[in-house]
DNA sequence: CGCCGAGTTGAACTGAATCAAGAAACGTGG
DNA sequence: CCACGTTTCTTGATTCAGTTCAACTCGGCG
């Protein structure tokens, strides 16, 4: 299984042996389910695509609520990268979801690539661009849905994922608590 | 005033003629606070950069509840890029807050530009990347904090914009009513 | 078998929404 | 420059979605 920094690179027709470079300098790791590979607080270069199972990162809030970002199951690239741009420590916590095969990337690898290849850069930037549309959309569902709403969403969005996934770690992505998902979901019964 | 657009391109160091081809494409528009640049269900093929004033992007909701997206001041990029790479009609409208000067790019002109000088698309993964940190905190703001943290974050992050702006747009923005905004501000008074 | 985390259910509480009405600020035309 | 109508902002009363806290069930796993 190939990762997804890998395919861009072949997609933007790279030397073969720039790839394997690249490839060379990433470490494949196999993470148990509940395993950290990043702490809030610790230095962290690293950005994580997952081969296999599923990842998450989160930030724990001044009252030490834990509230979920974002999942990154198969094929998906998962990072804290704020705290690398700017060369301060983590701001969100990354673990494992599920037993997980992860392509651990450094930054400066990433960062790397996209100035020697600005070709890279273009298909990242597309990535990125995506990313935005998908959080835009999380705000307006955030500020405009119930969580009945949001919940409907979900699970039509990631139907995958909604059934992978225990419901708590549901409840803290769309922002309610898991009693409160657990109604919603007693109520969509009767529907 | 020169866009932003042509600033990254100086900064990629183009060749001046493609710069100035470039920004003879874009047309510069003077805009009356309230003009409609983009409305929701049209076709909509522009991004816009703000020169002088401040634009917005709202969607409409199910109930017909407005809630604003972003605000433009001075410098930035604001656009319903979504409905273009997906040639669907616009999702959001975009208005002036204030009369406003702007520079209209027909986004075509920028999918070229970032296929053709990949070192302008590398700029704008950078770009991307910061407003995806920037949306990442909104939301974490959304679901961990109250009304009241939220605007007074707000007031800390933008506080210039935090005066020229209507108080029930700033609600619209933080996703509370005006009323509400009211009441935390009578009571931030008293601290 | 006993334990522990996940999910459910109930009851009380609360922050913010809603609805309604009034006051203040604003800009537009005479 | 004033008068008018229109937004914007404020304040109060009520309602409601979702939180909190606590107790209980269930299923898996050492």
């Amino acid at each position: 299984m190939t990762g997804t920094f890998e395919k861009i690179m072949r997609e933007s027709l790279l030397d073969e042996d720039v790839i394997r470079r690249f490839a060379s300098r990433c470490v494949r790791r196999e993470v148990k389910k509940g395993s950290v590979l990043v702490r809030a607080g610790d230095e962290n270069h690293y950005t994580y695509n997952t081969l296999a199972g599923c990842l998450r990162s989160f930030v724990t809030d001044s009252k030490g609520k834990d509230h979920i970002l974002q999942f990154a199951p198969e094929g998906w690239i998962i990072a804290d990268q704020e705290n690398q741009v700017k060369a301060s420590p983590a701001l969100y916590c990354i673990d494992a979801v599920e037993n997980s095969h992860v392509l651990e990337i450094d930054f400066r690898e990433i960062e790397d690539l996209m100035a020697r290849y600005p070709e890279v850069a273009a298909k990242l930037a597309h990535l990125y661009r995506n990313r935005i549309f998908a959080l835009y959309n999380r705000i307006i569902a955030l500020v405009s849905q119930s969580a009945e709403e949001r919940y409907i969403h979900f699970t039509q969005t990631y139907p995958q994922l909604s059934h992978r996934l225990p419901q708590h770690m549901i409840a803290s992505y769309l922002g309610i608590t898991p009693e409160a998902l657990s109604r919603v979901r007693k109520r969509l019964l009767f529907k």
